[in-house]
DNA sequence: CGTGAGGTTGATCGCTTTCAACGGAGGTGG
DNA sequence: CCACCTCCGTTGAAAGCGATCAACCTCACG
């Protein structure tokens, strides 16, 4: 039983466990597309629905007065959207590439979880495991450094889109730099020149500028923990 | 109706309302003393209890195979530990000086819950207020200046000590300059520097090293939202 | 072929860290 | 009672890492 946050991605597993709430509310459930960038809600709106994605990625940012953006999480297939928001909604969603989210009724889903205890539950135990990755990210944030965080990226993203068990992993980076950098708190030049001494290193390969592909994932780990990847 | 997470403190609100649990759970919860730096538990013991602050102040903080420490948040009274734990504790606990807390066990707290609908829903209220204030602290971790840093802190802790009204507050820091630079990101040299540097501005007067009297306290809120402090 | 967005690379700057010394408060023992 | 020690906080000087500014490259698209 392994829970998928939509926050973060340290914990790497994607379960397809149909959500409990499929067979119970399947009337107030409807399905979405949504072009490339194009904003599911914004910061501000009414928090009505709690949306799962079923295809591609969706970004979730907050925009401080000056400016400033910081992501606080990518979602992948399998993931909830809209957890810890009360009346109204504290980021922008969008998505990153194509995507469909279903979406959920958030007065009906508190309503049923009075009836099925199971449902209250099963909400509790995704709040609980999407505040477990962000701990771990906030970790990140606060002390590690810049390979380390890049490190930790892709490891994050080989494990999601790869398996646990896969020795070399090959995998599509849909975000831009910006993205990446506005979620590890650094910039896109920072990025990409982390990117390259990876690949300078040869830990990584990037046959294109959005394909990665992993050749050393131990050094990779090993750099992701702080092992000192100076040289 | 205004939640109270352990984690963080952006949210500036401490209720006092009783937990729910208390009127059905008395039995399998206790209450325990602790001395300073005393801990309550590791990173890696089983995790079979959540607790709640009664009095005193609680630090959740992680290591690093290095040594690296980062300090994840700190729990005031009336606010919960243990939350996003699923069979282990993912990082230590201990009192920042002499506190109380009052422990429930979880078993007890999930098997109640499949009863009592409101239990669960009130686990995930928690659990959501506490997603929130992470979110907001990923945000400083990520993006804020040295100096938002320590004025978003202090401007936090003024709140949850002398309410949200209070045009001038008085408090204590109750943790060490370590303690707020592994929480905020810092080194505990910059944190000193940066607290002596609101001192000279005039935003905050520093009667001891540990107490704390806020001036001016919308110039404070400024330079936490990154309004150009510099001058 | 021109255009524009996204990505890379180089040079420089500045903030935070690091290293180091000092000061004050509290506790202990002579 | 005072010397001494330790822990915590402050301050200074220097170093380093990531940010900033700027140029160039690449690719998709009209």
């Amino acid at each position: 039983m392994h829970m998928s946050p939509a926050i973060s991605f340290q914990t790497p597993a994607v379960s397809n466990v149909p959500m409990p709430w499929n067979n119970i509310e399947s009337k107030s459930c409807h399905e979405q597309k949504l072009r490339s960038h194009e904003v599911l809600f914004c910061d501000g709106d009414e928090a009505g629905f709690i949306y799962e994605v079923v295809e591609g990625v969706m970004c979730n940012y907050r925009i401080l007065p000056d400016g400033r953006r910081h992501v606080i999480s990518f979602a992948y297939p399998g993931e909830l959207i809209g957890l810890g928001h009360s009346e109204s909604y504290r980021f922008y969603c969008e998505a990153v590439g194509e995507a469909r989210v279903r979406s959920v009724s958030k007065a009906a889903l508190m309503r049923d979880a009075q009836e099925h205890a199971d449902i209250g539950r099963c909400l509790f135990e995704f709040a609980s495991a999407e505040l477990a990755s962000m701990q771990e990210h906030q970790l990140l944030l606060g002390r590690k450094c810049a390979i380390e965080k890049l490190a930790s990226f892709l490891l994050a993203l080989a494990h999601r889109n790869c398996g646990d068990e896969a020795q070399s992993a090959q995998f599509q980076l849909p975000m831009t730099r910006s993205d990446i950098g506005d979620f590890l708190g650094l910039t896109i030049e920072t990025v990409s020149r982390n990117i390259t001494k990876l690949k300078n290193m040869g830990v990584i390969d990037l046959p294109q500028s959005s394909t990665v592909l992993v050749r050393d994932i131990e050094r990779l780990e090993g750099l992701a923990e702080g092992e000192d990847g100076a040289f």
